[in-house]
DNA sequence: GTACGCCTGCGTCACACGAC
DNA sequence: GTCGTGTGACGCAGGCGTAC
């Protein structure tokens, strides 16, 4: 490092120079120190503000269980429960405190747990987000879809004069208004405005795939939600069947067997690539009406089982 | 112990810029 | 225009670690 603070090492000879120039002199040195203290402090700012910027980013990374950091704090997460439901077995503990444990692993890692669920419920409201058109499109769309022939054939083609009171009625004329004004402003030809008439089915057609992507997201959503609680129910059934020591052993056997889970999740995996299973011919047997409608994308819905679970 | 390289802080100079 | 101030660039001094 640099030597005391304060030392001074003049390069020039103050006898020399004139009273004036030796203030100069001093007021800039104290200028300098004052620049470079600010200019240290500017950069500790910056680097304090990297720091807190990339551990929020972790962070936010984590909450939504994605990326690699997220895997490995999963893992050891998991890890550090099962080894404490181990110390649990061997110091004795209570059935009951035993139980507790279990009951934080299955919020934190089972397939119908808490954390797990609410990641789902996260991801297709996020999904749903995506799905929905951008302002720009559906201004567009809307102008397109009534476009001139609309224009022409609403005064005299209205289905009855109390129909065109109601909201919907009332938002059609809006969106009329809007081509008008778009069309004026744009200084749209009658041969534009006949090609853009003609193009209407566009309209028609996003707004078909984005109601029936819309009810597909909420009908996964219903089966989801549904299916937790049907597993959470299961559990709870077999959880009678065996004691807290008797889950607690399973769940450290599990975690333990990092090889048979991983050849558990191969054929998993493989049962699933192979399409539909056997139940999807059941269901369709079944006299149903609530899933049938997913019905085709079920066999995509499977994941790899994972250890934990 | 000594030579060497690297790092950090210092003083000074030169220049830009705003106030007057 | 002059003056004061802030800041980049430069060279120097001194501390520290390392190889020999």
């Amino acid at each position: 490092m640099s030597g005391p603070p304060g030392a001074k090492r003049s390069r020039v000879d103050p006898s020399t120079l004139s009273d004036k120039k030796l203030r100069r002199l001093e007021k800039n040195r104290e200028s300098a120190r004052e620049c470079r203290r600010r200019k240290k402090e500017h950069a500790q700012n910056l680097q304090r503000q990297i720091n807190r910027l990339e551990n929020e980013n972790l962070q936010l990374r984590l909450q939504l269980k994605i990326g690699d950091e997220a895997e490995k704090q999963d893992e050891a997460d998991q890890l550090k429960v099962s080894e404490g439901l181990e110390q649990m077995l061997r110091s004795g503990a209570s059935e009951s405190e035993i139980w507790a444990s279990i009951e934080e692993f299955k919020e934190k890692y089972a397939d119908y747990g808490r954390d797990r669920r609410s990641s789902i419920q996260f991801h297709l409201e996020k999904i749903e987000r995506l799905l929905r058109p951008t302002t720009t499109t559906t201004v567009a769309m809307r102008a397109i879809e009534n476009s001139s022939k609309d224009e022409e054939q609403a005064p005299s083609g209205g289905k009855g004069e109390g129909e065109e009171s109601t909201p919907a009625s009332n938002q059609k004329t809006k969106t009329k208004s809007l081509f008008s004004l778009l069309s004026s402003y744009l200084e749209i030809n009658d041969e534009q405005n006949q090609l853009l008439s003609d193009s209407r089915n566009v309209a028609k057609e996003l707004d078909k795939t984005y109601v029936q992507s819309i009810k597909l997201v909420s009908e996964l959503k219903g089966r989801l939600r549904q299916d937790g609680a049907d597993l959470d129910q299961q559990f709870m059934e077999v959880a009678q069947i065996l004691n807290p020591s008797q889950l607690a052993k399973f769940v450290i056997w599990v975690t333990n067997n990092p090889a048979c889970m991983h050849m558990l999740n191969a054929l998993w995996q493989k049962t699933f690539s192979e399409g539909p299973d056997k139940d999807d011919k059941d269901d369709k047997d079944d006299k149903d009406d609530k899933g049938d409608d997913i019905g085709s994308v079920e066999g995509d819905v499977g994941k790899p089982m994972k250890s934990e679970s």
